[in-house]
Formats: C-alpha cells, structure tokens, sequence
DNA sequence: CTTAAATCCGACTATAATTATCGTTTATTA
DNA sequence: TAATAAACGATAATTATAGTCGGATTTAAG
C-alpha cells in the first residue's frame, strides 16, 4: 500500500526545483542534502525525471539541475505512476495496469478498492506541482489526531 | 501502492465464509477451489486468520472453516492492515506505522498523501464484511470508463 | 590547457518482501 | 482403521527495494 522511496526522493528533490524554477541549475550535491537523500541514489532518480522530460539538466562546473516544465504541468499522478507503476490498491481496478482477475464476476470487495483508487487518483491527478508548492506543512500531531473510526491508519 | 496477493487471498476466503455464517464448515480445498487461489498458500493464510480470532477450524473429515464472529464485527481496515502493515500510502502519514521524516517541518506533498490516507482509510475502516458481502459486483467496464482527469491510476 | 566540479552510464550488491511449496504430524469421524 | 482435514515448520524461487561503485564525459574557470 506504499509509495516507494524514489517517488518520495523524486517528489522532494522537484519541490526544491519548482522553488528555483527560472533560476540556476542545482547540483545533486546540494539536492541530496537540503532533502536528506543519499547522493549517488538521487542521481539515478534524476536520470529517470531527465528521461521523462520533466527536468533538465547542466553539465560542468556550475552545472545541476532545473524544473524543464511549468510546474503547472507535472502532476503528482504522473510522478508516482512513473516510478512506482500503478496508484490502485490492485491490479483489478488499475487503468494503466490493469489485469484481469477470474474472481471479477462475483467479487465484492473490488467496489471498496475501485473507489479508493478513485479518490486517490483524482486527487493524484488533479495537484499539480505547482498547487501542492503552495500547500504549507502538515501541523504537528495532525496526523495522529484524525482517526476515521477504526484504528487508524 | 498495492495490497498483497496474501491480503486478496484472505478476502475471497473470508468472503466465502461470510456466505456461509452459521452453516457447516467448508475445508481449504474448497475454499482455494472456488477462489482461484493455491491451496497450500491459502493453509498460511488461513492460519493467520484464526491467530486473529476472525476464523475457526475443525479439523478431520468433515472438518474446515467457519467464520468465527460476525460479520459486522470485521472491517476490511483490520484485515488488509494485518497483512500488509499499514495502509498509508507513506509512513509518516500513518497512524499505526508512523515513523518520523526529517522533512516534516518543510513538507509539501505530505498533505495530498495525508488525505489520500484519510480517505482510504476512511472506508477501509467502515466497510464491515457484512456490508461489503451485500455489493454487487462491479459491471464490466466500469473500471477502464472511470477516468479522473489524469491518465487514470 | 589543466583542473575541478558536474552529469552520465552501466553494472553491481545486499537485503527484504512476496509468493508460494513441501513434508510431516495431529485431529476427527465414518 | 482408513480417509480426510487442519497444523506446523522449513525451505525455495522470484521479484522489488534501496542503494553503491567505478569510471567516462562535459563544462567553465583560472
């Protein structure tokens, strides 16, 4: 049910982008301390954002990296699918990896996950780097505060 | 971002148990039989559901499983979080497997993430087995038509 | 033109999780 | 006592995760 590290060092390292979008590159050196990733790790993931055209990059000695899009542009969708292949809880209910389950006629609980795929992709989808930029931290204790009713998360 | 197979495993069985509460104990074969699932993989499992008190066995020759409690009194939250640990899609957004992300104070995307899990969560939590066990299934195609503005999940 | 600082590239490793399989023992009942 | 179950513990195969490493190439400054 979890997201990869790549995707979470991705998503850290392009925020520190989109706050210097327009402005001079950034060497991993600096990307990997400021978000706390292990160098030689973030300079594959950044091969991999390179590679999907969403950075851009500068090589030499005042060389690095930049935002190669509007940050209007990239999703979180897009991030998290690239890296970790599909959003929904199972394959059943996934578009973009969808696979045929013999259990589809007569399963029930596939409602439950087709609509928690739903809300997660929408919201995916639908925040782009540029919205969520702007989003200020979670407060302290907010996490552990909002129960659902059951035991948590 | 997905449950495991164990988790899927474990709901067609349990599904299957629920059809059959209050009536005579149905063995693993049948129960791997009619789920599509390994029999001797399903053993483990249904192991597992008993050490959870979800599930009672009899064994010898009309021996098998039965669900142990209501219906109403197991949600899909419990089941999928005892096989797969938690169902935040990160840990520091999770409640029973929180850990600490050193990025917390200057975090952006841990709000989306926050409200992905509350919303999983959410239903997760609420949908008890007898609920779920009343949903028909879902029609064909409704998967791949419900797109949410991206290139689906 | 040399050097320092970058990216780029491919391979490699280590560990953990996932998805099972197998052999044997114990329990039940017809 | 034979047939059919669950129970138990070990093991195995594959894949995913989370990195690490060495060296090649590019660039700008001195």
């Amino acid at each position: 049910m979890r997201v990869s590290k790549k995707t979470d060092y991705a998503l850290r390292a392009l925020f520190t982008l989109v706050d210097h979008f327009g402005g001079a590159p950034i060497p991993i050196r600096e990307l990997a301390r400021r978000n706390d990733v292990p160098k030689r790790f973030l300079e594959q993931i950044m091969l991999a954002l390179k590679s999907q055209g969403w950075v851009r990059s500068e090589a030499g000695i005042r060389g690095g990296y930049v935002l190669a899009k509007n940050p209007e542009k990239i999703t979180m969708g897009e991030v998290v699918r690239h890296f970790d292949g599909i959003l929904a809880p199972i394959d059943c209910v996934s578009v973009t990896g969808y696979k045929r389950c013999s259990q589809e006629p007569v399963c029930r609980f596939r409602r439950v996950f087709l609509d928690a795929r739903n809300y997660v992709a929408g919201i995916m989808d639908r925040s782009t780097l540029a919205d969520v930029s702007k989003i200020s931290p979670v407060s302290k204790h907010e996490v552990s505060g909002s129960f659902t009713g059951g035991e948590g998360i």
